[in-house]
DNA sequence: ATGAAAGCGCTAACAG
DNA sequence: CTGTTAGCGCTTTCAT
């Protein structure tokens, strides 16, 4: 393979020369800069990116932390935030970490070891003292999940507005008996969709009963099933379920159509997410949209402009209520 | 930050000596040893991945080109890939191409210019020209989709055997009106799944009638909504449905939902993948299970043996067919 | 067992 | 506009 100095020589120029031709075209003469394209082409020529990374001594590889690929939410912000770095001249590394602390570690490395620029980190389960620590001294951003009591700038929705909404959709449809199918409230986006619920509820003097509240330990569809099971074999049934996911919306869902119980007249569900999934089932699901192509892209130009020594700021995007079949 | 040359001055020794001890620690004595590591840890010393990658020539990073993430088929596959590149010291760049030329451009670059030391392609409409070309001088292998006529080598599994049995298990049910929902042609699984339907067909006298055989362009739900639409259309209707992937489907499925047909009593269905999904829908998708995991976790293994100058093999995994409630 | 030194391929400061 | 040159941080001979 051919190194910048092979080029040189051919050319009869020096390696800065190349080096110019390579990155501002501009400042080398027209006559020069033909000599140097025909022997970058004769050589076939490829400048090696890790002799300029070195030098530069930047990677220009974004690490983009997620707790599961399988997880379709993830699907489309990755989209974005890949477009988006892809366009400013960077690259994404996946890491999962199937929130295994050990795993995280070990991605945490990269950005120590200099194989990352920067972390997007979209794990609600990551510890969050340790990414204190490293946004300290690295380029970190989050997007959806974020640390309320932090200081690492963050992309997200109003979590508890688009709650609220949701529930009170369910509530001007006549709907009272109301069941919340949370996740784990050691996840802020769970405590604060909890809130959201709560104060539907209260708005519109309805009951929360503690018994309504399903706390969902994982993000399966099982974990939906699992809970109208629950939630239906109590004496005073809900007639209508607010998910904080679809995935256990659609858990919920099925479990609804195997016991018989019509949707929505038996039982109204709204979702949360808007995954592609959720338009799939029967009936489509009534869910809150999160503008997660954006929500990448924003995450992307901010992580990049944190790493170009920007400044940046947090920023809390527009949600949106689809209403379909569901309710 | 830190460099390998302040801490060999904090240690009182050179920087091959603590090159040492970060690599094979055995060839340093004890004593020095722990002097080296003293230094490493007084100054908060991470090695840089960019020197050690140029001096190395690699970088250790492995490229994954996939058409859409949004696809779940990828999931698992893509779980597989990282376990074993991770426990073998590489990390992965998941690369969309969205099945866009100019984009699979961009990311072929990447291995040209020593960003990427190996590709592991899984996508269907990948330019095999360009990537036959490539792997003449680079590491590539092919997972899931292959060329037949290339070189390089992949990891799949009988697609015209696993759909031979999958429409065999419908024709054993009774079933003779069986419609075969296709992705495109200029695809090698979808050829090949289409000789199995045949080939089963013709074994128990069945005719194949080209209007129960529905090519999709695309392989989204919508595709498979409509071909049940196109289907049942006709003046003969088929009564079961053999679709080469689970997103079209639950396509199917919900079509027939929503037209009042009852699967399987009346619209027999069988997809293929088994992705998470197929397990969600109601009734639950009988479907052609692929070893995802263990496809991506061997196409990692046989990247990175070729990356190491090994000879690797091509491997035909098995698949089976997992009977559900849609049959 | 350890050190000195070369060099991986590139960019940029400086000089001309 | 172009060339010379010094490194970026690391590994690895080759001596000692």
């Amino acid at each position: 393979m051919a190194t910048i100095h092979e080029v040189a020589r051919k050319a009869g120029v020096s390696v800065a020369t190349v080096s110019r031709v390579l990155n501002d075209r501009l400042k080398v003469t027209e006559k020069t800069r033909t000599k140097v394209d025909r022997a970058i082409e004769d050589l076939n020529y490829e400048p090696s990116v890790l002799g300029r990374n070195l030098r530069n001594s930047e990677s220009r590889l974004l690490l983009v932390m997620i707790p599961s690929i399988s997880n379709p939410f993830y699907s489309q912000i990755i989209n974005g935030i890949e477009d988006t770095a892809v366009r400013e001249g960077y690259n994404i590394m996946l890491c999962e970490t199937d929130s295994n602390p050990e795993r995280e570690e070990i991605y945490f490395s990269l950005i120590r070891n200099r194989l990352a620029d920067g972390i997007i980190s979209m794990d609600p389960t990551v510890n969050k003292k340790r990414l204190q620590e490293l946004a300290c001294t690295y380029p970190i951003v989050q997007c959806s999940e974020y640390d309320e009591d932090g200081t690492i700038p963050h992309v997200t929705i109003d979590n508890e507005l688009a709650a609220y909404q949701a529930v009170r959709h369910l509530i001007k449809l006549g709907q009272k008996k109301i069941a919340l199918l949370n996740s784990d409230e050691k996840f802020l986006y769970a405590r604060e969709r909890q809130q959201g619920y709560e104060q539907a509820m209260q708005e519109f003097d309805l009951p929360i009963k503690k018994e309504w509240i399903y706390s969902s330990n994982a993000l399966e569809f099982h974990s939906g099933q699992q809970a109208v099971r629950t939630l239906m074999s109590q004496a005073d049934k809900p007639t209508a379920i607010f998910a904080v996911s679809d995935i256990l919306a659609i858990g919920a869902l099925k479990e609804c159509n195997i016991r018989g119980l019509r949707v929505p007249q038996d039982v109204a569900i709204v979702g949360f997410d808007k995954i592609s999934f959720s338009n799939m089932t029967h009936p489509a699901l009534t869910t809150v949209a999160q503008p997660m192509y954006q929500m990448g892209s924003i995450s992307a130009g901010m992580i990049i402009r944190k790493i170009r020594g920007d400044n940046v700021e947090s920023v809390i995007l527009d949600h949106e209520l689809i209403i379909r079949e569901s309710t």
